[in-house]
RNA sequence: GGUCGCAUAGCUCAGCUGGGAGAGCAUCUGCCUUACAAGCAGGGGGUCAUAGGUUCGAGCCCUAUUGCGACCACCA
């Protein structure tokens, strides 16, 4: 009874309560899961954003939706939970800390391999976290103590299991391929890390003489710079001009190499002139080609990516100088026939957005085929379901036409390849720690791979290396895995979705989570993308800070769908707030006018549970319809939650506090709040708060803030904290009676006397009497008079028994089986009355014109459900019924 | 080139398995009515991109077209 003495603060400011809060929470444990065995336990495992990274709205949405999950979760009972952590992002990470290096004039080579390391740790001991601070602020209600970090011991050691375990198998390989490489991270990268971007560039045609004769082929390319390196020119098979040329072989111009002409499938015809210059060393398909017909392959570049001493002139030179120095030559010499302005795509690295070249050079890979069929089926099989459903298709594409992963890494910051060289019988050792000495020769003198693997091949096992995996023992793991739901946005489902699908199915043979739900990109408010270099990023703490994290997760939340891009608006934080500061009225209104005593009304609840019906010994007709709408509202804003319709769930609430329960009920109820009764006023009081608080409830998981600051203060059943309230119960089946109709009607009849009254401008001190017809609800209106006069602007509400009685001159209202009238004088005149009484009655002939058409038409009665057609039937009646009082009243006035 | 998405009020977007077009903001009118002017009450505003089709009935399903966007592929 204690918590009835707390007041609300007399202005609503999130400052005054968001961190209190969640440092309440925290302290009281509510973030960990219960543990208890007689709860079901619900998972989810947060996407680790980068150690060193900060909150941006993306992460901010992401957040959102988990929390909203995960408190809904809790809400209902489940043991939850949500294990938040951080990537240790090799390839960014170690960007960083090498130009930091640079700025002191240093290179990572200078430092060595553990020296360099110590720097990385210390970088992200003092960049890192940061993200962490920030998700609190968000309201993230996450386990901190179960907080895991991609590189810590448990998250290593079972990275050296996998590496193991997968290379035993033979599905970890290593070989000599043409791999992507980043020239300017210094490391190979996978094909999912490229990313192409299309550039102005030019389509340079170059001839290259025939041998012994004084022919010429010319060859179409964008990479002039390569040509030293070719070994070949080829066309296709087919090509009728070329066909006499095959076999033959040309004068390679600058180098005055001669190289063979070849024909192979995978030239185009009808591109360029329909000749290809073969370099296998710098293109994919060069490459491929190259093999097919055993050609030399002939690097050009030296292992910076420096023009090689093929030729000594260009030796040292950058690929664009070189370039531009050779097309000069063969304009020199005549070589260059063309010269056409030219875009086309160019690979560029995902994380430094620098050029990728094709770069033959020996790496660990992953055989992936039938890893990724066992992950596609899985979803084909329904064990897993992407949310929308259309983001599978994304998700199969890439499985069905998987390469193999390259996972090698040339980089130090990250899980070193547990791979160790015998220096005597070249034989390789892979084992979880170094054996000592080789298996197959047993020399010591072993020496580990200088390399690091691939962050997503840690981040794949992310659902299950948080548990304590490899230990299929561990508590947590044998508990809380498979995980229940997986949130990200649809831009990592190759990276990181897929993987985790295959290495779970490979390690656990269970799927790693039940449900993906994909969310959309947030952009800016001209649907720009978020970027650093345009400027344009919001920063999730500012808005914050100035309007709240629950107004921050409503803008998020409110109006979109799952899946869709998502566009910042800031006016929708004023509308978060302003829903958030209605809410701290109207509770502020409820709290101070609760009656004494709050509990001795629980039975008519508990009642409730036995009959289904809310009893009327204990409710009146508006306690009745406010209830049965709360019910409703209950389901659905459950079952929306669980297909992840977290929009509409939102938007279901927001109508419902505002419109119903703050424009209605709360206006309603006023006239038994302030009445001298007090029976009167605990009934109230208790309906009052007892919506409210569910209210604050299903509002809770997305705006958990405002709702727990204001619910102890409400003193409904029990005085537990909101974080850890029970869920309202879910009803499963609705009687409706008339009494809901009728509020529904009352509600109509009050709107049109203000339609009325806003039309004629009549001031709302005007007070007029409101005399009422009505065979079917005279009970009701009586019952209800007092807040009728109230809303209806009346000094008098008074029951007619026949027409007759009526003063002469009144405005009538007349709806579904009530006819209100109204004293004319000073609100309306005769001529303004019969003219708005005759819109009326072409309303209501119009709808009963429609009704009739459809029950004419026999394929309507015939065809649609029953239900329907009785609704419609029903509407007929009414609006027949009300046709007769609109007439009879219109010949009157005449 | 392949796949997917979007097109609904002036703006930003909802619209659940097909059954009378919605919200917020903006706009207009009137109100400081003892929870709330961050508010209250009322109003105006839409051939649901275009053209066909299926259906008793289409914003929703099918086909084609146009415009925008994303992803994948990478033909030099």
């Amino acid at each position: 009874m204690e918590k009835k003495k707390q007041k609300l603060a007399d202005k609503f400011n999130p400052k005054d309560f968001e961190e209190k809060l969640y440092k309440e929470w925290e302290e009281k444990g509510y973030f960990k899961p219960s543990e208890d065995p007689k709860k079901e336990p619900f998972c989810i495992m947060m996407p680790p954003p980068n150690v060193t990274g900060k909150l941006h709205m993306g992460h901010a949405l992401d957040g959102t939706i988990q929390d909203i999950l995960i408190r809904y979760k809790r809400m209902r009972g489940y043991d939850v939970l949500w294990l938040p952590g951080s990537d240790h992002a090799a390839i960014s990470t170690e960007m960083k800390v090498v130009q930091k290096l640079a700025k002191e004039g240093k290179t990572k080579q200078d430092l060595g391999r553990e020296k360099f390391l110590e720097e990385t740790w210390d970088w992200t001991h003092e960049y890192g976290g940061i993200i962490q601070k920030q998700q609190r602020k968000l309201g993230c209600s996450c386990d901190w103590e179960r907080n895991r970090f991609t590189l810590d011991d448990g998250m290593s050691d079972a990275v050296l299991e996998q590496f193991v375990r997968l290379y035993n198998k033979g599905l970890i390989y290593k070989g000599k391929r043409m791999v992507n490489w980043c020239t300017s991270c210094n490391t190979s990268i996978s094909d999912a890390e490229v990313e192409y971007k299309e550039e102005p560039s030019h389509l340079w045609h170059i001839r290259y003489k025939i041998t012994g004769e004084e022919r010429y082929i010319t060859v179409a390319t964008t990479r002039p710079e390569t040509m030293l390196g070719d070994t070949a020119v080829a066309v296709h098979p087919d090509d009728e001009r070329y066909k006499d040329l095959v076999g033959k072989t040309c004068i390679l111009p600058i180098m005055n190499k001669e190289i063979p002409i070849i024909a192979d499938e995978f030239v185009e015809k009808e591109f360029g002139t329909g000749c290809v210059k073969i370099t296998p060393a710098h293109d994919m398909n060069d490459y491929q080609a190259g093999i097919r017909h055993n050609l030399e392959i002939i690097s050009v570049f030296d292992d910076n990516f420096k023009m090689g001493d093929l030729v000594p002139e260009y030796k040292g030179m950058d690929l664009l100088e070189a370039r531009e120095k050779i097309v000069e030559k063969l304009k020199e010499i005549g070589a260059l026939v063309k010269e056409e302005e030219y875009t086309h795509n160019v690979a560029k690295c995902e994380r430094c957005k620098n050029t990728i070249e094709p770069k033959i050079s020996v790496q660990w890979f992953v055989k992936m085929d039938e890893m990724a069929k066992r992950a596609a089926d899985a979803v084909r099989a329904g064990k897993t379901n992407f949310v929308p459903k259309r983001y599978e298709k994304q998700y199969f594409h890439w499985l069905d036409n998987i390469q193999d992963w390259c996972i090698s890494r040339q980089l130090w910051w990250g899980h070193r390849i547990p791979a160790y060289y015998c220096e005597d019988c070249n034989h390789i050792n892979v084992a979880k720690v170094n054996p000592g000495k080789c298996e197959k020769c047993g020399s010591t003198n072993l020496k580990q791979d200088e390399d690091t693997l691939d962050t997503w091949f840690s981040s794949a096992l992310w659902p299950f290396s948080t548990l304590g995996w490899p230990n299929k023992e561990s508590k947590d793991y044998k508990r809380y895995y498979p995980t229940n739901v997986l949130v990200t946005g649809f831009d990592i489902i190759t990276f990181w979705v897929s993987r985790m699908m295959t290495q779970g199915l490979e390690f656990t043979d269970k799927e790693p989570f039940k449900d993906v739900v994909i969310h959309g990109l947030v952009r800016d408010s001209q649907g720009r993308k978020m970027s650093k270099t345009l400027g344009n990023g919001v920063d999730p703490i500012e808005v914050i800070d100035k309007y709240g994290a629950d107004a921050l997760r409503f803008s998020v939340i409110s109006g979109t769908t799952m899946g869709n891009d998502i566009r910042y608006m800031p006016e929708k934080l004023d509308q978060a707030s302003n829903f958030a500061n209605k809410i701290w009225n109207a509770a502020k209104f409820v709290s101070s006018n609760l009656a004494e005593e709050d509990k001795i009304r629980a039975f008519c609840y508990e009642a409730f549970e036995k009959n289904k019906k809310y009893d009327p010994k204990c409710f009146r007709i508006e306690d009745k319809w406010i209830l049965n709408k709360l019910d409703k509202l209950v389901v659905d804003v459950t079952k929306n939650i669980e297909n992840y319709d977290l929009g509409i769930a939102l938007d279901n609430i927001y109508s419902f506090i505002w419109n119903e329960f703050c424009d209605w009920y709360i206006e309603i109820a006023k006239s038994r709040i302030y009445s001298e009764n007090e029976e009167e006023k605990v009934q109230v009081s208790d309906v009052l708060s007892h919506v409210l608080a569910s209210c604050l409830k299903l509002l809770h998981p997305f705006m958990p803030f405002v709702t727990a600051e204001i619910y102890p203060k409400l003193c409904v059943f029990g005085t537990e904290d909101l974080i850890v309230a029970k869920w309202p119960d879910i009803r499963e089946e609705f009687i409706f009676d008339e009494e809901e109709n009728f509020i529904e009607t009352l509600k109509e009849i009050i709107v049109e006397i203000r339609n009325i009254r806003a039309k004629m401008n009549v001031h709302p001190s005007k007070k007029v009497e409101l005399m009422f017809i009505s065979e079917k609800y005279e009970k009701q209106i009586e019952e209800c008079s007092d807040f009728i006069q109230k809303l209806g602007f009346g000094n008098k509400v008074t029951i007619v028994k026949n027409k007759k009685e009526l003063p002469e001159n009144t405005i009538s209202i007349i709806k579904n089986g009530i006819e209100l009238y109204m004293p004319q004088n000073g609100l309306i005149d005769i001529e303004e009355e019969t003219k708005r009484t005759e819109e009326e009655m072409k309303k209501i002939e119009f709808e009963i014109e429609r009704a009739e058409k459809m029950l004419a038409n026999p394929g309507f009665v015939n065809k649609a459900p029953e239900a329907k057609v009785n609704e419609e039937k029903e509407k007929l009646a009414k609006y027949k019924e009300m046709l007769i009082k609109v007439k009879e009243r219109l010949d009157s006035m005449k």
